[in-house]
DNA sequence: ATTGAAATGAGACGAATGTCTCATTACCTC
DNA sequence: GAGGTAATGAGACATTCGTCTCATTTCAAT
């Protein structure tokens, strides 16, 4: 077992990585042990690489339990799936070099990798904001329904909205919304 | 002007780095100099890294003009912007690992980089694919449209699919394929 | 064939990365 | 407080990356 001090040492370690990250830089593994204030043999007996810390580091960012993101708002579906959006696009802002990074890191995993795939934080939000109105929607609708939404809602719609059509924060969401509506709309069955 | 040796080292530099990345590595430009034949010293007089190559010869890969991609189809929007996202699918499919890296490149720019951001090639494609019923839809709808229509296009929407939904290329085709559909009849205007 | 410039190859060099050893320090138990 | 163990720090070492120099090769024009 850790002694408290390893892990504290750890800990040292993933805050060092989050403070230089936030700051705009890739950090090697050599100026996190830096940032930490403990030398570089000891950063390299607790990860193997920078990236590893990174990667940590980006799990640290807390995703709210459906029970506390729905609380107080009804059963109307699309306003539920914009709640996920807000909440995944606030972190996805307030993240966003952590959550680059952890996309680098997944992107360039091999492919016949041993290690666990891209963890999906975002699938199990969507399922609970679709639940109280399931019975609203077809059921093939319904399956294609909420993996769609997968492509409005995380850090690659960030991604998207940033790098490639170059627009701002407000455009972005106002499009997503717009789209979370009329994907939750089609999936209706005629009432 | 560079001599044809020069055009031809240049050339086999990129063909020895699109030869690497198919075989599923991330080359250095050691590795790419030695696959090409050529001096590591050469290869840096080419390029400043191995990324710069990678970028280049992700570039290389043709999206067609829209011209002869919409050839011999009607003015249906939703035809025209399915078989759009088939080309891309396709196009991802067969150079999954160069626009992997090609998208790390785009994820780790420096936000303030002199260096001209990623290229947009999906955003032309959707255009020329809703022209021919431009007149169909209300011009707010179709502003929203055109950007909604680009998170389920391209790159990264293959990246959600797999490494985020985990869903075969099948399953992908029709998840976008539904989507497509709802996103531009949504954006119709009521007739 | 000869000449001259462009392109190349071989290798030295400094910096950064990752691994290892060994002495020293900090913590827990008695 | 003393002793023993876990954790750490300092530094040596091999490897890779990127830059540079200089001698050699290739090519085109005569």
């Amino acid at each position: 077992m850790p002694s408290n001090r390893a892990i504290r040492t750890r800990k040292d370690l993933l805050d060092a990585a989050g403070r230089l990250v936030r700051k705009g830089t890739t950090p090697s593994l050599e100026e996190i042990a830096a940032e930490a204030l403990v030398s570089r043999a000891t950063a390299y007996r607790y990860f193997p690489s920078a990236e590893a810390v990174l990667a940590e580091a980006a799990v640290e960012i807390g995703v709210p339990d459906p029970k506390t993101l729905f609380a107080g708002i009804g059963d109307d579906p699309a306003a539920r799936v914009e709640r996920v959006d807000t909440t995944m696009h606030d972190l996805s802002l307030a993240h966003e070099a952590e959550l680059r990074l952890m996309l680098v890191q997944g992107l360039l995993r091999k492919p016949d990798s041993a290690v666990p795939a891209r963890q999906n934080r975002r699938t199990p939000l969507i399922d609970a904001a679709l639940e109280p109105a399931r019975r609203q929607f077809k059921p093939a609708a319904l399956a294609n329904l909420r993996r769609a939404l997968a492509f409005f809602i995380g850090t690659e719609a960030m991604i998207v909205a940033k790098d490639v059509l170059a627009i701002d924060d407000a455009e972005a969401r106002k499009v997503k919304r717009w789209a979370i509506r009329a994907l939750v709309e089609a999936a209706k069955s005629r009432s």
